[in-house]
DNA sequence: AGCTTAATGCAATTCCTTTGCGTTAAGAAA
DNA sequence: TTTCTTAACGCAAAGGAATTGCATTAAGCT
């Protein structure tokens, strides 16, 4: 189930969004992780369950949604000067993220089957950030990268990597990966 | 919760565990995969509910454990004559029954929250297979392919597609990805 | 064949989920 | 500002899933 674009945004429903997912957060803890219930977070929230599974549906809807909210980037990648050193930056700091308990949490929660049409958006954040990385680096007169190809042979390993075979994807290891799309002198 | 070593292993044991394997494949079509429930899978089966619930803890467990005997090769790849050849073979496969909704619904299942120990067991699968394949190109005097590197560049870029960004990886692009290790003449 | 106990079935209980209905308040209009 | 419409919420009842104690069955061992 999607969550659908309510045509009332202001005042109490946007209070009870908000309570709800600092309520998510709150109790999101990685032990605790796997035991929430919606009841739980309703008490939590100071709602009624019968009003996130109205909004929501269900619990995995809930967290993918607080997910794609936490993984919604608040700003741009940070401008380092030089495109190599901004994607660099930018893939240290995302593999770092998403590495973490919550981030991990967040991934599976952004790719679950129940998330239709979520886990595009997620995903598109991450192109848009490369986008914007290469889009400096064109207004710098700077050759940019091939955003696709960074999907597949640097992020794609990271996101493997956390999903799937369980290793951390050190920064090293993401160095090496970088030193692909642009091989040490 | 992971499911627990059994000290018996004979008898109605099996015969239980096989038939709720059954009826969980039974049961999952790709439209009813999200509606199947814990009671519905013990009808089917011909057991209690409690049962299921007290061998595999939650329905969740349950869904993995099928994923996991079903990703189980059956046997190694194919031996197509050459290194080259085998890898691109058994790739072309791997994507394509990943691609499916049964193989999509496999990997989200084998890479869920719950599965703690699943995961690695389930890629080590392809790890075994690519490993088979490497064993066998040193035994025909061929030089091996860096088993991590096809992981990385091939497999990931591959699930990434799948569970991430929704897309589906074409023959063509698998070919592509595996033009990075094998280049074309 | 007999013994031990893991695994199952049954049933009661608890908790989660769903749904109908009355109430509240957001957004539009007077 | 006031009034109106109705989306969204709270409450409570009903339905269904998950849990658990206890009796029973049968696997594995002697």
């Amino acid at each position: 189930m999607v969550v659908r674009e309510r045509v009332r945004v202001g005042g109490r429903s946007a209070r009870i969004q908000q309570a709800v997912h600092d309520a998510v957060r709150k109790l999101s803890t990685p032990a605790t992780r796997n035991q929430i219930t919606v009841p739980q977070i309703a008490a939590a929230a100071g709602v009624t369950p019968s009003t996130i599974y109205r909004r929501w549906g269900d619990l995995q809807t809930l967290l993918a949604d607080v997910a794609v909210a936490r993984l919604r980037p608040i700003s741009d990648p940070d401008d380092t000067g030089a495109v190599e050193t901004d994607l660099r930056a930018f893939i240290d700091q995302y593999a770092e993220e998403m590495s973490s308990p919550v981030g991990r949490a967040l991934l599976r929660d952004g790719t679950a089957e129940t998330a239709e049409g979520q886990t595009c958006i997620c995903c598109s954040f991450t192109n848009d950030h490369l986008a914007t990385i290469t889009e400096r680096a064109k207004a710098r007169g700077e050759t940019p990268f091939d955003v696709q190809e960074v999907i597949d042979h640097v992020v794609a390993p990271i996101v493997y990597r956390i999903l799937v075979s369980q290793e951390t994807p050190t920064p090293d290891y993401c160095r090496r990966l970088i030193d692909r799309i642009y091989p040490r002198t």
